[in-house]
DNA sequence: TCATGATATTGATAGTTGTCAATATCTTGT
DNA sequence: ACAAGATATTGACAACTATCAATATCATGA
């Protein structure tokens, strides 16, 4: 029960010390799933694609409470989540606030998946 | 209160269907936030990394559970979302489990991300 | 068949998270 | 200064999740 059958050897003893890289670091992951859960919830992926996708590359908070069905206060804590996540950017313009995604933020983590 | 200030036109009756795309339907961000979520546990991005990282391309379900310092079931709990997400294919052979990453998968994932 | 060891499942628990109502803060027009 | 409206914060609650100990399942060698 050691080590290889037909097609392999296991046997943690013998094994050890296959990976190529040191993998990620136990830092790295968890700054790395900060982002990715940040991006696990449907109604802030919503907000980013709606973020993302609007023509004049900015949208007004306003704008972001009536399609999702959500209550205000919901929709602002997601859109804190974002912003803390880096994943969108916010400017405050009178009473409006405004948001933008952060496509370098974006990249970075898509970069992160190979 | 209802439109312009200075820089720009807020107003939800004024500036609404500014987005460029249809955005994200509510059940495509339902599905992709299953993969996020699968991606936002530190533990669980180690596993896929040191499962990436492998030389042989494959990795012994017995050689995960050392490195994260964290029970057998946690590490198989963790393996099975992984695993449910798409992210990893498993393949028992004799008493072991080997676990491979579906790149593919993950540049599905990453492609979304733009 | 039996004992052994690898992996998965179950049950319990503590911690986290999404949601909303209520409320606070802040900005502008009057 | 005040009223109105946009956004953020607070508090509470239900649902979900990570974790481990205990246990079950399964494959192999003797």
């Amino acid at each position: 029960m050691s080590a290889k059958t037909s097609s392999a050897r296991p046997a943690s003893k013998v094994c050890c010390g296959t990976a190529r890289d040191i993998p990620l670091s136990e830092r790295d992951a968890d700054d790395l799933a900060i982002v990715f859960a940040a991006l696990s919830d449907p109604v802030r992926l919503r907000l980013l694609s709606l973020i993302s996708s609007s023509t004049e590359g900015e949208v007004c908070a306003c704008d972001l409470v009536p399609p999702l069905g959500k209550s205000q206060p919901t929709v602002s804590h997601h859109l804190k989540i974002l912003f803390e996540a880096g994943l969108v950017a916010r400017e405050k313009r009178g009473v409006w606030v405004w948001y933008r995604a952060v496509p370098k933020r974006l990249e970075a983590v898509a970069s992160r998946l190979r």
